[in-house]
DNA sequence: TTCGTCGTGATACGACCGTACCATATTGAT
DNA sequence: ATCAATATGGTACGGTCGTATCACGACGAA
């Protein structure tokens, strides 16, 4: 056999040249000669390592939300060890906001992605569906901790309020994205609820 | 000269059709012959009223957003006459919920629009990019009188809070497109945040 | 060494899409 | 009645897109 490339690597090579080129330029105006030529290969080896334009997209998804999740895996980390709920919580909603070119890229793509999948049913079937509910899980636990340490407000509800949580980054992201909002006033937002949900000690419980 | 049409009249029909078949088939996937097909006509027809694609999708935008001003001031008017500001505003947010076929198709084609319009930039120089600003401004102003009237928490700031209403009713309703979320659980969260901004009665302020 | 298979290139095919072109019936103005 | 502008149909053109086909070099197993 001839020189035994390590497919994964290859097909992941492609998957981060269709996400640069979708980025760029929208997903729907992506073809297969454009991830090629960006990825630097022939038209024929996409083919090859992925059989149809179908199939490409949804490694590319599966590769997004991957990359995506790592990002916010390091923004954790980086938070320190063990962070506070607050800490954890804001570093998970920030890590979401299209801040710079990486993060605009992942919030663009997802959001097509997601409308695409609306009209799309093959696309509908795909994973990438349950991970928004393994955020409002993740983020409802992080809250109920906070509340049974003290450090949260007892008389909120940590399911209603994580969900309004992540709903409301995902527009503001949309809203920074389309030129309609700036990043810091939105981060101002989250704050803001952030400070109504968490008990800073400035403001004791009545 | 000939049998001398209403030209407006013929571009809102064809206008229609496009967003019929978008709402369908996802706008991504309109081409001028299923246009011309959904709306009776031949392809001819539709590019001697629109010349070119592009315009027909611009026009398609501003009919879609006509038309959802129309149906939200219809539920104004469904509220009675001068209903309260709490009234208001929950007619105001739960219009927007895609509930039934008609608001599913305007959210859907709204978010397509708005997703779009990132990566083209000729839409995003169009006019539904002010449009959010209108109802963000509306909210505020509605949400600050019923703080002068002592039916709002005074304590809250009013735009901060419109801007996380008007967010989280947007990216809920997507949920609710996806299938993700039950139309239900998000007017029950709308609800949840109402109850924490207006003064109930039951819950008399400190 | 031979052989079969893996990796890669070049190119062709059929479909579709937006647009342009040609034709023609209709009808108000002169 | 003639003319010119309007409204509409039919169809062709150039391009692009996803996919398929043909060809061939490379290399490990026998």
């Amino acid at each position: 056999m001839p020189k035994r490339v390590d497919h994964e690597e290859r097909r992941t090579q492609i998957a981060e040249a269709l996400i640069q080129v979708a980025g760029r330029r929208g997903l729907h105006a992506v073809g297969m000669r454009d991830v090629a030529a960006e990825a630097g290969v022939s038209l024929r080896l996409v083919q090859y390592y992925f059989q149809t334009k179908e199939k490409l997209l949804f490694y590319g998804l599966q590769h997004l939300t991957a990359r995506f999740t790592a990002r916010v895996g390091a923004r954790l980390a980086a938070a320190g060890p063990d962070p506070g709920p607050r800490a954890t919580i804001e570093a998970l909603l920030l890590a979401s906001l299209p801040t710079d070119e990486e993060s605009r890229t992942f919030h663009l793509l997802y959001s097509s992605y997601s409308i695409l999948s609306v009209t799309d049913e093959a696309l509908a079937a795909q994973p990438f569906i349950d991970n928004p509910d393994a955020a409002e899980n993740a983020l409802t636990g992080l809250l109920q901790q906070a509340q049974k340490t003290g450090l949260a407000d007892t008389g909120i509800d940590a399911r209603t309020e994580a969900i309004s949580l992540l709903a409301m980054t995902a527009t503001m992201g949309t809203s920074i994205l389309v030129g309609q909002r700036t990043p810091e006033s939105a981060i101002a937002v989250l704050h803001h609820h952030l400070d109504r949900i968490f008990n800073t000690g400035q403001t004791p419980p009545a």
